[in-house]
RNA sequence: GCCGUCGUAGCUCAGUCGGUAGAGCGUCCGCCUGUUAAGCGGAAGGUCAACGGUUCGAACCCGUUCGACGGCGCCA
């Protein structure tokens, strides 16, 4: 058994071959049935001819419909007639399995789409995705090893809130109420004083009620967060590792990325240093260009579409007013007003991928964060212990796998980054 | 939380002025030995999202509810 990327990138031309998967497409024309065969790796037309395979596995290639799972053995032959210039000429056509007439066919709705996702999962762009998912998780992972870096497993139950506590998912633990985690931050400070270098990959809950391409109400969050790291440091560890990531992905999807729309060499290009804007001169350059930046606002989709819409490396954005971000972040000397920190938006429009910052070591100041934001010191006790052990300068980030993902396959809506996509009005199936 | 669009055959949609519900694709049957999500002939397939109202008469007008999608804000 053969996969069909084998037979058509080998030396299978004139001989017997045998491959196994499901149909793609299918046609006939009385003593001849085309079926367009598709497995993980690719699709090749097979043809199937009465009198050239037994009655029986005639008769089953004319019967078996889209999604039927079959095995086919032949020849391969060149022919340009057939699809892609290669067909495998059967000389057997078994069904392992006939299929059901498949839900999806050339039209397609956004909501049948996704009210029939367990079956969609299929298409060719959604298993290009994955794969090219699964080479940048590859490439992260192994920059992380590569320098260093203890993979660890933070908890996704919790009882702390490390943003805005209405974005929480309640659930019932036992007798009383927890959480389900929206970033390890909190677990990985604990595990740099034993670890010093920690990185996990953990699905992210958020309670947002957001209704936007960005969005997800549960994704996979890629977090960092070292000792003896300055935010500069940190800057640095997050464009290597995007570099990393990318460099797996165009090497080992090549294909997959051209499916898709995206040109591997365009990735390839993008190496650090990464530029970086600060937020003060971001605001400038919007005001420029019509915007209505003042100083204290956020950057909201469209302003972030203004900044890196022609752009084809991702920019940071450094040093935002402290009034726009968490109590966390190590207050910057330069300018007062802002923190050390940076957020990381993609190129071409697409937006924030990661966020991160150097982060506070005083206490007090946290402290009086919290009370300024009204919050609760009892649900801090445990984080504000850490800074009063052995205290040492660090800094983190959290990367959006998902957001990276629609960057990188260059996808309309988040919800494609993802095999089942949870949403505010989705959680089926 | 706010703004907007849409619910008609399994799917994608049309449905004029309020007057007995339409097409293409898919399915089923028949024909076809080079198709490119083929072609030709035939058949089956409908609680017009739900409920209420106006009217002699409602897919169409009005109201309510439900569902889906698009956008904003917030975030990764």
């Amino acid at each position: 058994m053969q996969s069909i990327k084998q037979v058509l990138s080998g030396d299978s031309l004139d001989m017997p071959v045998r491959i196994r998967g499901w149909i793609y497409r299918t046609r006939s024309s009385g003593g001849i049935v085309f079926a367009v065969i598709r497995d993980s790796t690719g699709i090749v037309q097979t043809t199937v001819k009465k009198g050239t395979v037994s009655d029986g596995d005639f008769e089953s290639a004319s019967n078996a419909g889209i999604e039927s799972a079959v095995e086919v053995q032949g020849t391969l032959a060149e022919d340009n007639r057939a699809p892609g210039g290669l067909e495998i000429r059967a000389s057997g056509f078994k069904v392992v399995a006939f299929s059901e007439p498949f839900p999806i066919t050339e039209y397609q709705s956004t909501e049948l789409l996704l009210d029939q996702r367990h079956l969609w999962i299929r298409s060719r762009e959604q298993t290009a995705v994955m794969r090219v998912k699964a080479a940048m998780l590859r490439g992260g992972r192994e920059w992380f090893h590569e320098n260093d870096y203890v993979e660890v497993t933070p908890p996704m139950i919790t009882g702390v809130a490390s943003e805005d506590s209405t974005q929480l998912f309640q659930i019932k633990y036992f007798d009383r109420i927890a959480f389900l985690s929206q970033s390890a931050q909190f677990y990985l400070e604990s595990l740099i004083f034993s670890c010093e270098r920690v990185w996990t990959l953990t699905p992210s809950f958020r309670a947002e009620k957001s209704r936007t391409p960005r969005h997800l109400a549960e994704y996979w969050h890629l977090e960092m967060e070292a000792a003896w790291v300055d935010n500069e440091g940190n800057m640095k560890v997050q464009e290597e590792l995007v570099a990393a990531m990318l460099e797996c992905a165009a090497d080992e999807c090549p294909a997959e990325l051209q499916l898709l729309g995206r040109d591997p060499a365009t990735l390839r290009k993008i190496a650090p240093p990464f530029d970086r804007m600060p937020y003060a001169e971001a605001m400038e350059y919007l005001q420029k260009n019509g915007f209505d930046a003042l100083w204290g606002s956020d950057l909201g989709a469209v302003e972030e579409r203004a900044l890196t819409k022609d752009r084809e490396t991702p920019l940071f954005i450094v040093n935002y007013p402290k009034e726009l971000k968490p109590f966390y972040m190590k207050g910057n000397p330069d300018d007062p007003r802002t923190y050390k920190n940076s957020d990381l938006l993609a190129p071409e429009g697409y937006g924030e991928i990661i966020g991160g910052s150097e982060r506070e070591t005083d206490n007090a100041l946290m402290i009086e964060r919290l009370k300024d934001k009204g919050e609760s010191l009892d649900n801090y006790q445990w984080y504000l212990d850490l800074r009063k052990y052995g205290s040492v300068p660090h800094s983190g980030f959290g990367l959006g796998l998902e957001r990276m993902v629609t960057w990188v396959c260059k996808l309309e809506h988040i919800r494609d980054s993802i095999p089942f996509p949870r949403t505010v009005a989705r959680v089926y199936p």
